[in-house]
Order: structure tokens, then sequence, then C-alpha cells
DNA sequence: AGGTTTCTTGAACCGCCGTTCAGGTTTGGC
DNA sequence: GCCAAACCTGAACGGCGGTTCAAGAAACCT
């Protein structure tokens, strides 16, 4: 789990906003989004939205951020109770591709995020943000199996946004369904096995 | 050059609509793009728009489809005066990265193509097409080079798809500004300099 | 309890923009 | 030259949807 469904009843209409705001991006896309419809599913009124919020502009800002803050979150927590530094990189590898569910939904915002932030130099920062995390994550657990022999020698930074590349690529080619998500995680965790000295054999996903 | 600019006053007014219209996408977003906009672009009047056009919805996609069947077509041809067949892939990484100018407008129809190929299945083999197509180009140059000994052997289909996909990590990457393109380009060279048994300099670009 | 600030809403406004309509002009066939 | 089809336009329409307004509840302080 992630980040999806909207804020409960009891949390402050702000938040739920935010929420709300989220899934239908997610879900509608960006340019589809009706400010009436975010206010229904909160459960409040469209005038509302206006009192916590400035302008349409500004609450779509926001939530692309507010999404990006927790799904880091959740995803450097993952893979913490896992007996190997293969299975922790393994596990991470499977959270970051766009399987169904909220992976998937959460690479619909992560694609978002990149049209916008073209356009938009103010929401770079956001994905910036979210790369050097990632990338501090990989390089991390890379350095880890290295120091523990668990891995042959290798440059954790170079590695680790190679890999954050690779998962960049074929992810959203395999979001669009030109080809498979199981295909997408042999061919990075090949790349990955090969740098690191394992024995080709990707683990399996649960 | 690739694709940018509008028809000529020559071209028969649909065209004049179309290029028009991937000219606004480009520049200002899919949903930013206003067919009276298009219309004073292309010449001509908004109902016109109407009479070539079913719908804006329509004439968007035909757009969109139109831009990358022109802009595959550009990039095979790219190269084809170089010296070696070294030579004729790093003109190629160039060419697919998002530099200033072209590559970079390409980049940007690329990624709007991607978020609403999510959504809108019928895109997706438009998408599919060129995938295809640049990666039956890359393999048939490594293919090529290994058959005249200047490559080391490799598996060409399966290093085609590692370019690709690194091209577009690190491209969107450097496309949001988070890392330089040049960058991007000495890396994704690294790798295929490593798999094909170059040496590490990475040839200069134009 | 009284007053002040914060939060919330129903109703209405209004500008934008895709689309339509009714008619003009050009093209092409015979 | 004539007719029909294709091409093109100015003007207007219609409604969707973001935003505003004036006023009512709730919370909070003293």
């Amino acid at each position: 789990m992630t980040t999806s469904s909207a804020a409960p009843q009891t949390a402050g209409a702000r938040e739920r906003i935010l929420a709300a705001a989220v899934d239908r991006i997610a879900s509608d896309g960006i340019d589809d989004v009706r400010i009436a419809r975010i206010a229904t599913d909160a459960g409040v009124s469209p005038p509302l939205v206006h009192y916590h919020f400035e302008t349409r502009e500004a609450l779509l800002a926001e939530a692309l951020e507010y999404s990006f803050e927790l799904a880091g979150d959740v995803r450097i927590g993952e893979g913490q109770g896992a007996a190997s530094h293969t299975e922790r990189l393994a596990a991470m590898v499977d959270q970051c591709l766009p399987y169904e569910g909220d992976e998937q939904r959460d690479w619909i915002l992560w694609v978002e995020l990149w049209l916008r932030a073209v356009r938009h130099p103010e929401l770079r920062p956001t994905a910036s943000r979210l790369y050097v995390r990632m990338r501090k994550w990989f390089a991390g657990a890379i350095a880890a199996g290295v120091r523990d022999g668990e891995f042959r020698t290798a440059e954790p930074d170079r590695l680790a946004d190679r890999v954050l590349a690779l998962l960049d690529g074929y992810g959203v080619r395999a979001l669009i369904g030109d080809i498979d998500v199981d295909h997408a995680r042999d061919e990075i965790w090949a790349l990955l096995a090969g740098e690191l000295g394992l024995d080709g054999e990707p683990p399996r996903r649960a």
C-alpha cells in the first residue's frame, strides 16, 4: 500500500481535499480533474476548496507534491524485514515497477509530474527530491551489500542511477503495455545481478 | 531537424492544421491547446478545423500519431553518412536525447504520448510502432558492427532494448533538468561501450 | 454569555471555448 | 457555361466549470 484512497472523514477538510485531488489526478488525469468532483469525493462543497486553496492550479500542484512526499516515505520504508541485501534490493525493484494496483497508480502520477515539470519549473524540485531519495536508497543498499561481502565491489552511486534509469525506461514501457512488467523486472535484475556478481536467478516476487 | 514548425501555406489546409496542432501540443501541452489558436496558426478559421476533424479529441489524437510517423522516419534516416558503426550509434544516441531544440520538442511530445496512452489504449500502437522501429534500428546497427568485427559479440535485440530503456530513463531525467544531458549521454555510452568492447571514450557530439 | 475568528455552504455569475449554422467561394467534371 | 461537390468563413450559441458572494454554523477565547 502506498498512497491510495482519500483521507478519512475525521481528517481535516483541507487534507481530505488534497487526498481526493491526488486520487482524481491518478484516475482521470490532471486535465480532466474537476474541482466539483474533488469536492464531492472529499465530502465538501466546491467553495470550500477555494477557501483552502487559492486556485485550481495551486491545488493540483500541491496535490502532486503531497503525493510524492508520501510515496517516497513509503517506498523508502519497504523491504526492511528482508533476510538479505539481495532480497531487499529485489523487493525495492518490485515496488518501483508498474504492477497493477498502487504501483501503477503511483506511476501515472509520476508521468504526470514529468510532463508538468517540463513546463512548470517550480515542480522540478519535487521530482528531484524523489530521485535523490531513491538514489540514496539504492546506493546505500548496494554499498551495504558490498560491505558485507554479499555483492561484488561496484560503484554504488553510478549503479544506483543506472537502475533508476532502467526502472523509468522499462517501467514506462510496461505502463503503456508495450512490454510485460515481469519482463521489465527480469531485464533490470539481469543488469543488477551482472554488476553485483550475483547468480542470475531473480528472487521471486511476492 | 525533425518535425518543427507548421506546414507551409501551400500545403493543404488539413495538413497545416495537423502541423499547427503538433506545434501547439509541444509548446503549450495538450490540455492547454485551444483549437482557435491552432486555427490562427494554420491560417484558417475555427469552423474549418471541425470541417476536417470530427472533434477536438480526434484532431489531437491524429496530430500525435502524425508527429511520430514523421519523427520516426527522420531518426531512422540519421547517421547514414557516418564513417564507422561506432559513429552511427553515437549519432543516433545523440538524436534521441533531449538536447535543446527539436530533440527537446520531440521529447515533450513523447511524454505526452506516454501519458495519454495509459488511459487511451488506442494510442498505444503509435508508441509501440516507434519502439519497434527504434529497437530494430539499434539492433541492426549493433549486429552490423558485430558482423564487421567492430563490436564484440553481443545480443543485439536485448542490448537495443536496454539502450532504449536507458535513453528514456536518463532522457526524461535530463528533460526536467535533474541531470545534464551530456551526463546522460556519457552514462548511456559507457554501458554501450562496455557491452560492445569499445575503448571508453565517447565520440564527440556535433 | 458575548464577541471574534475560522470554517462551511447554496446560489449565482461569467468567461471561455468547442461546436454549430447558414450561407459564400472555389474546384472539377461534362 | 452549369451544376454539384468540396472547401471555407463570420457570427452566434450553449454549457461547462472555476470562481465569487453573502450569509449561516462552529470553534475558540475571555
